[in-house]
DNA sequence: TAAAAATACTCCATAGGTATTTTAT
DNA sequence: ATAAAATACCTATGGAGTATTTTTA
């Protein structure tokens, strides 16, 4: 009883005996089939046969469904039902838009990016559905790899060869420091290293960004770890330390703590977010329509 | 969406990509199957192709089902699981015995004969089932023709080449006569065709072959048709007339009413009794089966 | 380097075709 | 005589095989 077992009849089969139920002749059945009659009869036969039944009763002018023929032709027509839902259900998952596409977004982009994004996606692409989930770098790379989502937006470069990414643009970062604080105007990386810097806790991309940026620089680190940027904002604005923001977090994060922002004089300090997605998966069509509204609703935002 | 388009895909395609999921590899599917990789792989490809749907996304340490597969390979194993019952019904009705005959027998038999053949049955074949339906001979040999019936027990044999039938015995006729009628002892058909005949309505084979047996005689025939034997037997009692009877129906019906029965003088006078059924019936070994029990049956009924 | 799937091919089993015969009405 | 299925025989599609290459972890 293996479900593995070959199974001693076909589909096809089944619909020619079906056939000839229907039309009461394996010649009116194999034309309702489009074969010839010897093929269809030789069919019959052999599922008859695979089977140990008689379905048929054959006279020279009628045939006659056997009793036990009757049940299994009944239980035949379920069996072909079950196999033509298969043909609908694929259409309908073959259809364009049909799937709703399962996105990691890393924490210290998604509260910032996910609502111009939204609209963009709305205008742009109305039928594209996105079901956003907001995880760590590394649990979007997990997730992605068994499957669970079908991209990530994180802030660095997969590496994995089975990944393929897509640049979806820079973003800067902004120092962020107590509104009280003497930094004004610009600022640059050496005068932020010297400064109490507080930073996310280990996980978010974010935290190893900034220690990045400040490159080889000796950084005092608070020994306050912040578990959101949120918080983090908070905690600058309470005087624990200065900064480090993306610059799409400001407008939100800025405006609801007593800090002022500040750009930084030197290049490049910022990051690149990516779109990511396992390069055979059958969504890549619609990844990349996603990666292209993306892409746009990021630099709107600039 | 013609039920008899050819469907584009295959019982055993459907097998090998629920293998797959089962073993999460090509080739351990194939090992499950008992195949070579290429060969399953070719039919998966072949099946995702026929959706139009990637079921799988094909890593090189491992396969993903994509999330439409997982949908449609719920719905495979539905498939193969219902074309797995048939195989299981099938199994179970060519399990001998497993079939119930449905009887035809003509009403001047039934009655008499059925509750000896019953008894007959239980010793004899008891697994063997039987449907009896009171039917007179030419709707026995519609509805066998139609494929209701399996077999018919009548008193003609069967003409139609497409219709075997065996002998299951000859019975005599009886003479009856109303008790106070003068006649005594054995009657001749002579002195029978000479009294006012008693004869049951058209369609019994009973009333053809009673005129049959008085060859080219002249017959004097009542007016009055009887409905069955019962009524047939009454009327004589009640002295409308005289008739003949089957000896197997003489110990019921005869006791029931003011008659009395007498032999007939010449040889050959009675009726031979045929099981007949559709030569190409599934069921002709049950059939024969059947047969042999109620030869036995009609013999020690003498 | 090793494991797994894809590719390239060869082969043959068999579904399907045509022509004909058989069968029963 | 006719309608319908079975039989005989041929063809060719495609499923399955082996050997090999490609891919990536």
């Amino acid at each position: 009883m293996h479900r593995f077992l070959q199974l001693p009849f076909t589909l096809r089969q089944l619909q020619y005996a079906l056939a000839v139920q229907e039309t009461g002749g394996f010649g009116r059945a194999a034309e309702l089939c489009g074969v010839a009659q010897p093929s269809l009869s030789a069919q019959v036969a052999k599922l008859e046969h695979a089977l140990g039944v008689q379905l048929f009763e054959r006279h020279s002018r009628k045939v006659l469904v056997t009793e036990v023929g009757a049940v299994l032709l009944d239980e035949m027509a379920r069996t072909l039902t079950t196999a033509r839902g298969l043909q609908g259900t694929a259409e309908a998952s073959a259809t364009p838009y049909a799937h709703t596409l399962r996105v990691g977004v890393i924490p210290t982009v998604a509260p910032y990016l996910l609502p111009a994004a939204a609209c963009a996606l709305a205008e742009q692409a109305p039928g594209l559905k996105v079901h956003w989930l907001e995880l760590q770098t590394a649990a979007c790379e997990a997730a992605l790899a068994r499957g669970e989502l079908d991209a990530m937006l994180i802030a660095d470069a997969p590496s994995q060869p089975s990944v393929d990414h897509i640049k979806l643009g820079w973003e800067p970062f902004v120092a962020v420091v107590p509104e009280t604080h003497p930094l004004t105007g610009r600022v640059d990386l050496d005068t932020l290293a010297a400064q109490e810097l507080l930073l996310l806790e280990d996980g978010h991309c974010l935290r190893d960004h900034t220690l990045a940026v400040c490159a080889d620089r000796q950084v005092r680190e608070s020994p306050y770890r912040a578990t959101s940027l949120v918080t983090l904002v908070q905690m600058v604005g309470a005087g624990l330390g200065v900064s480090v923001l993306p610059r799409s977090a400001v407008a939100v994060e800025a405006a609801r703590a007593p800090v002022r922002t500040l750009g930084f004089r030197d290049h490049g300090v910022g990051r690149t977010l990516w779109l990511g997605w396992r390069a055979r998966s059958p969504h890549t069509r619609l990844v990349r329509e996603l990666a292209r509204t993306l892409r746009t609703a990021l630099a709107e935002a600039d």
